[in-house]
DNA sequence: GGGGCGTGTCAACAGCTGATGACTTAGACT
DNA sequence: AGTCTAAGTCATCAGCTGTTGACACGCCCC
């Protein structure tokens, strides 16, 4: 029998949870799936999760927030930018974390929350790098950038964006952010 | 019964199947649902498509080719690109072409054809804005912002982007063309 | 050392899903 | 009218999925 952790054991099924719904998405991964990459019993999802959904909400709420903290300073943003979507940052994720967000279920609280989660990081660059007449849609298209970069890298792997390092990265990043937020 | 014209039957389930994919992705999607939207029986989908899979690649095969022909002035193309992230533009899907694309199955001939569709429009940018270092990573960076927009639109409403006009994206967009791809 | 509780295991069920083969019927052609 | 074929219908199957209740076991405290 497993060695009683409670802890251990819902860590273990976090993580898995995590590992498939981010590669395969809500509808793809199986909870048997998940149980089975955590070596935990099946009903012990149930146990501590309540439920699929449960166990995807908890997973989702585990993953990291991406640009909590903007620079207000154009070329550390860009920096900052880059490394978010630099695989190395992420080493216990196989793949992107957005894409656990983008591949979630239908569930009206997860959509929610997904965009309240996109659109909140567009008003925090606004509120770093200054307003300006359409700033928010601006902001919202350095947004999009991010997100589809962390798909096409990490999802579709189209080269050579895929093996570009951050450093590859900044320049061109840098000069999408100066167009698209004059000082 | 229903009136016998197989072209016809054909077209309603490649239809209903192109917009339950779109929406609810190749996982979420049944048969059951594609063949009571196209209101054909369950078992025509075997006989004309042969599987799900086979259903697929054929709405696939059937949804339009994005970035075919790239201006190479850089004031048409700001413009044919925010034309082709409108909704307007594609007024018999429900969403964004693209995002069939990307919540395809994971069979392998489906993530290589993706995979082959994007790095092509990459290219076809770099053809029509003229080479330079770094010339086909920055095209992909653009290719990125596109799909990056048309989930931020369709898949996940985020607000003001999603009730952007073409004319309002044309600006920005510019903006960044300019600033990826100098003269 | 014996309850009692938290932890893990097991077996099963009800519903759905993709797939399939046998059957029926419309419509063209002779 | 008779026949043949394409088109559509029907019932059903085997497998998987999420969920669940009943059970077994280890560990702590009195």
């Amino acid at each position: 029998m497993r060695p009683r952790n409670a802890a251990a054991t819902r860590q273990a099924l976090l993580e898995a949870a995590r590992d498939r719904f981010t590669r395969a998405g809500y509808e793809g991964t199986t909870l048997r799936d998940v149980a089975a990459d955590a070596g935990v019993n099946l009903a012990l999802i149930k146990r501590y999760f309540g439920s699929k959904e449960g166990l995807f909400k908890a997973a989702l709420a585990a993953s990291p927030r991406l640009l909590t903290d903007v620079p207000s300073d154009r070329a550390a943003f860009a920096e900052a930018l880059s490394r978010q979507l630099s695989a190395d940052t992420w080493p216990e994720f196989g793949e992107h974390p957005v894409l656990m967000l983008l591949r979630a279920s239908g569930d009206e609280s997860v959509t929610a929350r997904r965009r309240e989660a996109l659109e909140g990081a567009a008003q925090r660059i606004v509120d770093a790098l200054g307003p300006a007449p359409d700033a928010l849609l601006r902001a919202e298209l350095l947004v999009a950038l991010g997100v589809g970069v962390a798909v096409l890298r990490s999802a579709v792997g189209v080269e050579p964006l895929s093996e570009a390092t951050a450093d590859d990265l900044t320049g061109p990043l840098r000069a999408i952010v100066d167009a698209l937020m004059p000082s």
